[in-house]
DNA sequence: TATTGTTATACTCTATAACTATA
DNA sequence: TATAGTTATAGAGTATAACAATA
């Protein structure tokens, strides 16, 4: 078995710089060092990664905040776009939010059962329905958008107002390829 | 039942402009009209919901091409921080990559398992078990990093590299409060 | 023939409680 | 008493196949 050595790319955007490695030992430790601080320089480096961890660290706050309104945050993201666009059909919202659409089908009814919303006939096409807030699902979303803009801004506290237009700016373009 | 009416917040960062709505009509329809272009304005203002979208296209992009080396993300992630940080424990890849214990244990196991890992013991502590890449762990993170590289270029065209240097500072904003 | 909504189902991901060996 | 690693297990999230009604 040979020496631990750090992996080196040839191409890395920044430079990978692993901790300072044990000197050949003159009797040899089979188990090496133990790690004092961890290196994530490389991680850091990918957009994916740390889009990853901040989208989790922003739900870690949305969750716990919008348990009082009994949403989750794709209910959240649903009741938002009928609230917006009253008569929106299931197949709209599976391609807007990007679900699928069996997974749609229980969330809708139990939002329904809440009475935060309900399906109407869809005027020209029979297969579909319309979704609409009921007065009760507009009033609950009219809170609980509050909450969201305001624990967002809580669980950012180190972004400048300027920051977030930027970084909501670059996200778009990340996930929104044609506009 | 009232009209159906669009939410409006007061403090709302963004005008928030939905769809024009149908006029009273004189012959009451009860379905409302179709949806034609769905309003996402206000979800498009919040940086959670534009993290998660973002950070879910690129991962849409990362498990098709790391299947190549049966990695999925957070094993990408875990053998990326013990190529860089060798004798690393688990308990210091759960603080660094916030997962719970018991769903690092089967991933270390399938990994060791490959024969890219191996357990070695801890030089201080008899509870705990340093990491290591084997020699073949070493190999296959190297294309597995400079394919992550590749692929992350691949999936975000529209950003320039000062747009990909100015998102990586801000999501670390996010997720790293103390830096 | 294609699409909307649906059911059933399976697979992945994540979280909690409780245990052992050691600190 | 606290911590590292582990087991078992439950829940949430996500995916595919197949179907009826309608376009």
């Amino acid at each position: 078995m040979t020496e631990p050595r750090p992996v080196r790319l040839p191409d890395s955007p920044l430079p990978i710089t692993p901790q300072a490695q044990p000197e050949a030992d003159p009797a040899p430790v089979a188990a090496g060092l133990a790690v004092e601080r961890v290196d994530t320089s490389f991680l850091e480096t990918l957009i994916g990664y740390n889009a990853r961890r901040a989208a989790l660290t922003i739900i870690a706050t949305f969750i716990p905040r919008m348990a009082q309104f009994g949403l989750r945050p794709v209910e959240f993201s649903v009741l938002t776009l009928i609230g917006h666009n009253p008569g929106i059909t299931a197949r709209q919202l599976c391609a807007t939010l990007d679900l699928q659409p069996p997974n749609l089908v229980g969330m809708i009814k139990g939002l329904e059962k809440r009475s935060l919303l309900e399906k109407r006939d869809h005027p020209s096409d029979r297969r579909a329905q319309g979704l609409h807030l009921t007065p009760a699902g507009e009033s609950q979303l009219e809170q609980a958008q509050a909450t969201a803009l305001a624990l967002e801004v809580d669980a950012t506290p180190r972004l400048t107002p300027l920051e977030r237009v930027t970084l909501l700016r670059l996200l778009r373009k990340i996930y929104q390829p044609d506009h």
